[in-house]
DNA sequence: TTTT
DNA sequence: TTTT
């Protein structure tokens, strides 16, 4: 469909380590635990309140997922865009479950690191769009940041 | 926690009318099943692929539950931003499920109707700066974290 | 530097049509005059009031100059993500005047129809990748993807 | 007009300390100098190249004029969302001259402190320690819609 | 004028 | 379940 948008973006910090895996096709991909933190006041009784939200990022840009490799540890803060996905799955008890994600693409998607962690810069972005995998697409998808080509270094993409 | 960004915005169709229901203090909320899409050319097959996403909003900001209710049917395109938030509850078999919604809290997000559907005209949300200055506007832009009013009426803020 | 963020989205209508020009290096530039629009009612006096803002956009990503030439025209309405860029120039008189404007670099930036004109269809999505193309980097921001195409010449640009 | 979005986002540092004032009606105005910065590696020279781009903004929104006032200082890092709005001013010597801006109206925008400054002083110490010290949280920028203090209601208003 |  |  055109005429269509699906972004997230998120400010928020790591709540562990990302966990980097590969898949059989030989693409590696990370997964981020990512908090944000609402606070307001109650309205009834004046007390401040803060509600903690976890989001699930699956990242199968190949840039990020090295920046997340080299850079993003538990606690590190970092901006990232997205997109909503959600996936269906089925529990050992062969119950179906849902989980939605925040995905970032091949080629797509944004990171970056907020924190200005000693044992690394961030790097630019990425933009790689692997023809087998994106259901991405313009709307909102489009990679913002991108760029750096593909089999390249690291240190020949990562901005400065 | 400051310091955090959780912000959802979509651009899509209505896969089916408003729901619009009251909660028990009274507040009126709206539910939408909003559908985003992705098309693709697979880069082996050469082939046009497309994914469409569905996302569950929930709205409790009451200016645009009243927009949703007035003006949105299936098939209305809309541009609306809200938050993440993933809601656990338990189905009849007592099993553990989550749900993760794009929420328009109350006295935030933003909701604009993309179609000029004839059965009527997206109303704004309000836009209360100072008559001196504010190129403000209200819906397309209308205000993440702003608000409305300030103990006055819906229908005084509302523009329309 | 990094954890830097410039990002500007508009939904807006075009106030005439694109125009296109050539650089010398061969490169073709769009440029779009978008109108959006603030309603708000005057706290004190209670009137309705309106502000139009004018916005200049600049567009190197090639395939949206591309999606601009054959499918907008004055009026149409869409969706961009560029970043803003203020440039020096000077006039006639040798003033220093200084132009903002909402850039779309190559490879990057988003654009979408959302009014489904006749003289063209806003089709799938476009993704732009390959190594030879990025200039990119990350807080760029550059969206990647859109597209349009579905029967033109431009789906052959896309996606590949 | 509806169906029209004017959005600026941006995350950057203070170029110097916010410039408060006041004006006759007596509103606190404060208006910011925000730098991002593009950095990315020239596809001919292979050069890593960087441009950084200044960003006026002014905010009516009290409550986030009483967190520049308290927190930022030069150097300080930020998330903000506003507007684009362009003026028109003369200067001395009657030249007619625009300016555009970043605007915050009141009741709206965002902005969030993203560096933990202890009492929005610069200088500190360069460690940032461990991860497990990030979990944020510095108090005061009002984050993502998180109320409009200064003595009103609507503080009690927000949240969810 | 910031920042890395 | 939408839309093109």
């Amino acid at each position: 469909m055109s005429g269509s948008l699906n972004r997230v973006m998120l400010i928020g910090n790591l709540g562990r380590d990302p966990e980097i895996r590969s898949t059989q096709d030989g693409n590696k991909i990370a997964n981020l635990s990512i908090a944000t933190s609402d606070t307001w006041k109650d309205r009834n009784s004046g007390e401040r309140r803060e509600r903690t939200e976890w989001h699930r990022v699956v990242i199968f840009n190949e840039h990020f997922v090295d920046v997340c490799e080299k850079f993003l540890r538990k606690g590190s803060k970092v901006y990232l865009e997205g997109q909503l996905a959600t996936r269906k799955w089925t529990d050992q008890q062969g119950n179906d479950k849902y989980s939605t994600e925040v995905v970032l693409q091949k080629y797509r998607g944004e990171l970056t690191m907020l924190d200005g962690r000693s044992e690394g810069q961030q790097g630019g972005s990425g933009d790689y769009g692997g023809p087998e995998r994106h259901s991405g697409n313009h709307q909102g998808s489009g990679s913002f940041g991108a760029s750096f080509g593909q089999g390249n270094d690291l240190d020949d993409e990562i901005g400065f």
